[in-house]
RNA sequence: CGGGGUGUUGUGUAAUGGUAGCGCGCUUGGUUUGGGACCAAGUAGUCAGAGUUCGAGUCUCUGCACCCCGACCA
């Protein structure tokens, strides 16, 4: 991509109206655009980086045996008056009217919907264990949307439901399901910083299980087992005195952000939709399910708030918008065609390149670099030249280094996108 | 939803009740080219509505939006 092609530009200045450092560089880098209070566009470089956490969420889920699907947004009354979340969710959801009595809710989950589909493709034992996923828009009538991406009233989710005949079978694939969200948070960088949360649960499952990014930034406080390194919210710490894994009776507090959170809902929506199977007896038996959400947009803002410094944003390279921000500087056509070359050849190789050709001056392109964030930095220009090729820099180390010109793609340790680096 | 604050061009800001000005961006021309360069000429704005006033960006009222603190967050 040639940043003059671009859709966007960047910005010196924040919006007065953000606050937030995710959502202060996202706008000024050109990744998001703020339509109204919790609400943004994702721009091509925002979008690529929500595509390549996608994807890598994607292989998780189909590793634990997922299948994608695509619910809609647009749900009817009827199926949250089954489940009583018509009135009981009433002040968190956007009701829409339709024609005559019809109405509407924006979603702000998929039980409603995932339920009586299962009903209609799971009738026997024989049928299961099943999981299907997907990812799509939730909306959440929330009070105060804030902190950028961090909490939207309109955002992006990965959903997983799983149906399960037994609570063991139930069980085991929620361990399996943790593994998974292990995974993705490594895949993504965060891995180290975050926690599974032992957490409030729904009506029938007492706890659920959340993910805990730590940082400043996190509006959820969190008290993590010195021992075995298990989190305990605060909302339930005063029930929880000793680690429930370890027994461990030394915690430290910290603010984080919850990141994704994991149910076992068991009968709580299979009962009212009455969604049984036939067992080996001919007799009927309820389903289990279990319920696993993680928010791709406050993911992002996640990232963000994780990797950055004073200049900008710094891309972990599984999720980075691009691998390389190629810069030419100068005017002389020497210099023009053979960053030109090596744009193509980067191109030629499926590495993903954001070429700044734009006729603007040096430090213009580096301070926009440092704030796009994109790991490599490669600069050619007359000085690069003579002295021996092009200049290479990581974003997140100050050290640069002159490699030759054909040297360049492999100078760089490339991990392919969306693949595991295991 | 309670309390507080703020709405001026795409963006950041200035303007005693009296000509809406500046930086960035953008357009045109020229000089530049390793850390947000420079010159010149342009471009575009008072959240909406009502009121007070000879005159409103500024005062009053209503509405809307946005931000902050709190409450809320299956």
């Amino acid at each position: 991509m040639k940043q003059t092609e671009l859709f966007t530009k960047t910005q010196k200045n924040a919006p007065k109206d953000e606050v937030s450092v995710n959502a202060q560089l996202l706008i000024r880098a050109g990744y998001a655009d703020k339509l109204m209070a919790g609400v943004y566009t994702f721009l091509p470089l925002g979008l690529r980086v929500m595509k390549k956490i996608e994807n890598i969420i994607r292989e998780e889920m189909n590793a634990i045996g997922g299948q994608e699907i695509l619910m809609p947004t647009l749900q009817p009354k009827e199926n949250w008056e089954i489940t009583g979340r018509w009135t009981a969710l009433d002040e968190d959801m956007f009701k829409v009217d339709g024609h005559e009595n019809q109405k509407f809710v924006l979603a702000p989950t998929h039980e409603e919907v995932v339920i009586p589909l299962a009903k209609k493709f799971i009738n026997s034992y024989k049928d299961l264990p099943k999981a299907v996923y997907q990812f799509q828009n939730k909306f959440r009538k929330e009070k105060r949307a804030k902190s950028g991406l961090l909490r939207g009233r309109e955002f992006l989710m990965k959903d997983l439901y799983s149906f399960h005949l037994s609570e063991a079978d139930l069980d085991s694939y929620y361990e399996k399901a943790v593994v998974a969200y292990r995974n993705i948070f490594d895949r993504v960088g965060i891995g180290e910083k975050t926690y599974k949360t032992f957490a409030s649960g729904g009506t029938f499952a007492k706890y659920s299980h959340e993910f805990q990014t730590v940082t400043p930034a996190g509006e959820d406080i969190i008290y993590i087992c010195q021992k075995c390194n298990l989190a305990i919210n605060k909302e339930i710490k005063s029930e929880v005195e000793v680690c429930p894994d370890c027994q461990g009776k030394d915690f430290r507090e910290e603010k984080a952000i919850e990141v994704g959170n994991i149910f076992k809902n068991k009968e709580k929506y299979t009962k009212p939709f009455n969604l049984t199977v036939k067992d080996e007896a001919g007799e009927d038996k309820l389903l289990l399910t279990g319920c696993f959400g993680l928010g791709l947009s406050r993911l992002m803002g996640t990232i963000v708030e994780i990797y950055h410094d004073e200049k900008g944003m710094i891309w972990p390279e599984a999720v980075a918008p691009f691998k390389i921000h190629l810069i030419v500087l100068g005017s002389q056509p020497i210099v023009i065609n053979k960053a030109e070359e090596i744009y193509n050849d980067l191109q030629k190789k499926n590495i993903e390149v954001l070429y700044d050709d734009r006729e603007v001056s040096a430090g213009e392109k580096f301070a926009d670099a440092d704030l796009i964030g994109i790991p490599y930095r490669i600069v050619i220009s007359e000085k690069s030249l003579k002295a021996g090729g092009a200049e290479i820099k990581k974003r997140n180390n100050p050290e640069t280094k002159i490699v030759k010109l054909d040297e360049v793609t492999n100078s760089i340790n490339f991990t392919p996108s969306n693949t595991a680096k295991r």
